[in-house]
DNA sequence: ACGTTTAGACGAAACGCTTAGATACGGCAA
DNA sequence: TTGCCGTATCTAAGCGTTTCGTCTAAACGT
């Protein structure tokens, strides 16, 4: 059985204060000599304060909870989720703070129950892309529970939020498309469970305002959910050649893998016929084939930035909230081109 | 802030004891209008029992903690990691168990340090792959925390082991070679941080002792550690036609991609000129030129296996330690073929 | 009508820790 | 000698639970 401050303090004949003293460091000071002496028996039995029961005297349990309330299968595998993850845990143990996983559920089940991570084990949470009118981050705001989102804008700076700056990196992917000298540039995206479709199609009309040039609008096709995404990609490729996109701008790499599949299928060679910018720049983005031109997130440092923020709140050195967007990076591969002269 | 038992009690005019009873149901019997009554204000406040509180008084804190001590950069992207946590993750929600995650440090440190999953915040450990012998589980152990290890097996039963039955893998893998008509087939290996290599090198002998054959003891090079493996490989496959062998089986996909690699530097293909078998069916061995044959473990099962295990020991069930060993599959793909006639 | 059982509720101890307040004591100035 | 101060230590309260022992009053058997 785990040694307690009773036992040491049996052992080294003090009183349990004076060892818990000891083990802090203060705040009162210690004779030298008793600390030794004190210290001596620590080591011996590997003593470690016990968590709950610091963390019952309502101070810090050194936990934070990362809460991603999606089922997907293989969620560490998740291209997005796991850089993200990544980047949150090499934070928290550089701090020597633990990281707790909740995971593998449905939102739906976290906005009914009251979770788990709101009854005191966690300092403070990182909640990743969460819906966004959201009952559960009201809830742990009403708690005083630290919180920091990742992905998911607040309407009007309610909570803390660190994302990737979506609408600049459109704009650089479509801006990128527009240089090599496409004029009909296509958008296809969805994604209506998060707040980053809306900015990336601002990106693309900034993209075209910078240029002082039109969105033809029937370029522009949202698919409402993931399952209409086919139907839109048709609507976008299935057309005369003269009224066919000579490059797309796919919102996610998922769906420029689709946009890719989808060409081949009709018999157009990317980029000779058609070129196609991604945005994510997740894992399989290279591997593609043609490898994707695409916009790199920084995802391990957007997980490393929330940490960060969480720790800010935490000591108490930012009140308030504060909304971080970091910068993003076109990689240029092989799946854009110039444009074709026989258009 | 979060409401507390007392604060239930004193809205709905009952002792904090018949709260207590009403949140866990029993074990003492409640009149069915105070229950109800109770039960209202504790849904109107969301209440939740505090962890650390409960987790003081000896029981449950309904969490376990996952320690995997390797200092890998993606360490979710981990082929190995991922899928077991993936399986852990998903028991542990299952039964509503949080879920915490240590990892991100050296061996070293967490053997010298008692580390924090030592301090009571988790019910029970499981510990992924540490090396064989080894301090920290014997601390564990003498502080009666519930452990399961993952794939490194204990000389003789001194803790719970899940595993994957690695002889009888290398045993279906050399056992598919010979079959296919191989009679010099070598074998690579390496991995003195597990206790997998040796057994894989004992199923690579009794698949051919089951055939009668004998093994060719200049045809088995194993490397003591990742950075002799390069020379371990020239050693085997740098020989005139005659002595080179005709397949290898290699102790992990990883060092089957070298094998593959260095074999097209030798100018031999595969699997004409020579048949390569992997271990492990990670997720990039069906990517490789040529799609890997190997031997597939079952490592989200692993995962769930391992959580079942400790849960069984945290409930009772179990007493004692126990070993576990699941089924191993041969997955064919297109890196072994019959040895060429020219023989 | 009496003691005995039982359902239902309460009071208080305990879990391991931190910390404010109390105490003991030696040194120093008056 | 007395009073005061600072230092080192101790005592004890309290954090939010669970649970055991106790208490009350109604229900029961005889």
């Amino acid at each position: 059985m785990a040694p307690t401050l009773k036992e040491i303090a049996r052992l080294s004949g003090v009183s349990i204060a004076t060892v818990s003293y000891v083990v802090n460091n203060g705040p009162r000071p210690v004779l030298p000599a008793t600390r030794e002496k004190v210290q001596r028996i620590i080591d011996e039995l590997n003593y470690r304060p016990n968590a709950a029961a610091r963390g019952l005297l309502g101070k810090r349990t050194n936990t934070i909870g990362v809460v991603f309330p999606h089922q997907v299968q293989d969620i560490f595998g998740n291209a997005y989720f796991s850089p993200v993850l990544s980047g949150i845990v090499d934070s928290t143990t550089v701090r020597h703070f633990a990281t707790m996983l909740f995971t593998g559920f449905e939102w739906e089940e976290a906005e009914l129950n009251i979770p788990m991570y709101c009854d005191g084990r966690c300092d403070g949470i990182v909640l990743i892309a969460p819906p966004s009118p959201c009952r559960l981050i009201a809830e742990l705001e009403s708690r005083n529970v630290p919180l920091v989102v990742i992905g998911t804008r607040p309407p009007a700076g309610e909570w803390s939020v660190v994302d990737v700056d979506n609408v600049e990196g459109a704009r650089l992917a479509v801006g990128h498309l527009l240089d090599l000298g496409h004029r009909r540039v296509g958008v296809i995206g969805s994604d209506p469970s998060s707040t980053s479709w809306p900015e990336r199609e601002r990106g693309y009309r900034l993209a075209f305002g910078d240029r002082g040039l039109e969105v033809e609008e029937t370029l522009v096709v949202p698919a409402d959910n993931w399952d209409a995404l086919d139907v839109a990609m048709r609507k976008l490729l299935d057309r005369s050649a003269a009224d066919r996109p000579t490059a797309v701008f796919a919102a996610q790499d998922k769906i420029a893998e689709m946009v890719i599949r989808a060409a081949g299928e009709l018999g157009l060679r990317v980029p000779e016929d058609m070129s196609v910018v991604g945005f994510d720049d997740l894992s399989f983005a290279a591997g593609l084939n043609p490898p994707l031109t695409t916009i790199r997130q920084p995802l391990r440092h957007v997980g490393a930035a929330a940490t960060q923020l969480l720790f800010d709140q935490l000591d108490g050195v930012l009140t308030g909230h504060r909304q971080i967007l970091l910068d993003v990076l076109l990689v240029q591969r092989s799946s854009t081109s110039k444009p074709s002269v026989s258009t």
